[in-house]
RNA sequence: CGGGGCGUGGCGCAGUCUGGUAGCGCACCUGCUUUGGGAGCAGGGGGUCGUUGGUUCGAAUCCAGCCGCCCCGACCA
């Protein structure tokens, strides 16, 4: 993509209502664009970052054996009439009344409409387990949103939802979204911890946060310092029995404040490596049971042939969230610092000297070939000065910056330069190009 | 929802107290110079001052209502 040609809205001057770092960033980089109060366009940068962090997610679910459909983000109030939740969900619920005064919604969440595709669809046990997910918009109308992508009332959430025969099962199903997630921040360079949670209005009896631990966050956690440097990369099997690995990454201490315990605490970490931080939810998991399934009538045929209500959990990751929360964990004073796997571009071509026939042709070269090699390129062609192209690659974040001047091109070489650690390399094009596609 | 604040060219702000017909920086357009860390000079375009009503010879400025947005608290991916 050459820049001369996208649609790059950058701001120099940080716009007042931005309070916080990824929302300043986020504005100052033309990722998003705020339209109402809690609500925002994406902008093209920003679209890329959140498609790319969607695809990890997708794969993440498709890898723990989730399968994936869509639904709509306007539900009938009848569903939620049939689970309670219609009158208990109060005004944080967006209600819509359509030409006919039906009763409407924008959906906040989706347990109901799952559970209705669900029962409508499944009669046997023999069809269980069975996990369910999408990932689509929400909206809530919280009191106070903030934060840009934070907290906003439009959002977008990858839920999915579990059902199961029995208790046991439904821990199985609990336990694989469980290394899912872990495996999913990793990916996206994120260190999130588990927590022992509160289960909230959803109800239940089991549930964890994953908390990427930031000043900026909104919750206060505590845990054991050991969850700083923990690798949750590994690779697993998720037909084995995940119990022994969750009872491991759960064995030392962590807890939001809802559920956190000072003698508890106090009692079984070591005063050296109690660590009380704030902390960003990106993602929250629950099992609740028949809590839907009982009142709304989701049975199978049990192998006694007896109906029985079905066991469900849901397991939620907010996907427009993460945006802000990667850039919360990952940024410097001059901008976003992105690892390469949400990267709206792999590598931000500069020409530090357009209407330079040996600059632009080794440029329009380079563009080409690593184009060819299969990687993202953002190629800086403007008429710009050079200070100007340095502080915008700077300012969006992009991991490499290949930078082609009239001095290296004389000399035979272009200058890579590494966001995160500032690193620069002289080297010969095709060298650079080696590196790149490392 | 309680408390606080703000609405003036695309962005950041001054002007409001003390009423007299709108200004600065950045951005934008034109020209010249410049060219490895957000250039300089010169010229230029763009604003019903959130909105409605009131007071007044006259309102960005005073008064009232409404709308929008932000911050602090209790709730949440």
């Amino acid at each position: 993509m050459k820049l001369s040609q996208f649609f790059l809205p950058t701001l120099k001057e940080v716009p007042s209502d931005a309070q916080i770092a990824s929302h300043r960033l986020m504005l100052r980089a033309g990722m998003i664009r705020q339209t109402s109060a809690g609500i925002y366009a994406w902008l093209p940068l920003g679209l890329r970052v959140l498609r790319r962090i969607e695809q990890i997610v997708r794969e993440e679910q498709n890898r723990a054996g989730a399968i994936e459909l869509l639904m709509p983000t306007i539900q009938s109030a009848d569903l939620w009439r049939e689970s309670g939740r219609y009158d208990d969900y109060g005004d944080e619920m967006l209600r819509i009344t359509d030409r006919h005064q039906r009763d409407m919604l924008f959906g906040p969440t989706n347990e109901e409409m799952i559970t209705d595709i669900f029962r409508h669809a499944v009669r046997s046990y023999r069809d269980l387990p069975r996990n369910l997910y999408h990932i689509q918009w929400k909206f809530r109308d919280e009191i106070r949103p903030r934060f840009g992508v934070m907290r906003g009332r439009e959002f977008l959430m990858k839920d999915a939802y579990s059902f199961d025969l029995d208790a046991a099962g439904a821990r199985r199903s609990y336990n694989r979204m469980f290394v899912a997630y872990l495996k999913t921040f990793a990916r996206m360079g994120l260190q999130a911890i588990p927590m022992a949670a509160d289960t909230g209005p959803i109800g239940g009896d089991l549930s964890h946060e994953f908390i990427i631990l930031a000043d900026t966050g909104e919750s206060e956690v505590f845990c054991h310092a050991d969850y700083l440097a923990r690798d949750w990369a590994g690779d697993i099997d998720y037909e084995t029995d995940l119990q022994p690995l969750i009872d491991d990454l759960t064995a030392l201490y962590a807890a939001t404040d809802e559920k956190h315990d000072a003698a508890r605490f106090a009692a079984e970490v070591p005063q050296d490596q109690q660590r009380s931080a704030r902390g960003i939810e990106v993602g929250h998991i629950f099992y609740f049971g028949t809590k839907y399934s009982a009142p709304m009538g989701a049975v199978v045929a049990g192998p006694d042939g007896n109906d029985i209500a079905v066991e469900m959990g849901s397991y939620g990751i907010g996907v427009s969230r993460l945006v802000g929360a990667i850039i919360e964990a990952s940024h410097d004073d001059n901008g976003i610092i992105w690892p390469a796997s949400v990267a709206p571009f792999d590598v931000g071509l500069i020409n530090l000297k357009p209407g330079d026939d040996a600059v632009d042709e080794q440029c329009s070269q380079l563009y080409t070939q690593l184009q060819a090699a299969g990687l993202e390129l953002l190629y800086d062609d403007r008429d710009e000065r050079a200070g100007a192209k340095f502080a915008t690659m700077d300012l969006i974040g992009l991991p490499w910056q290949l930078i082609v001047g009239p001095k290296g091109v004389k000399g035979g070489t272009v200058e890579l330069k590494n966001r995160a650690t500032g690193e620069r390399f002289d080297l010969a094009p095709a060298a650079a190009m080696q590196k790149l596609q490392e």
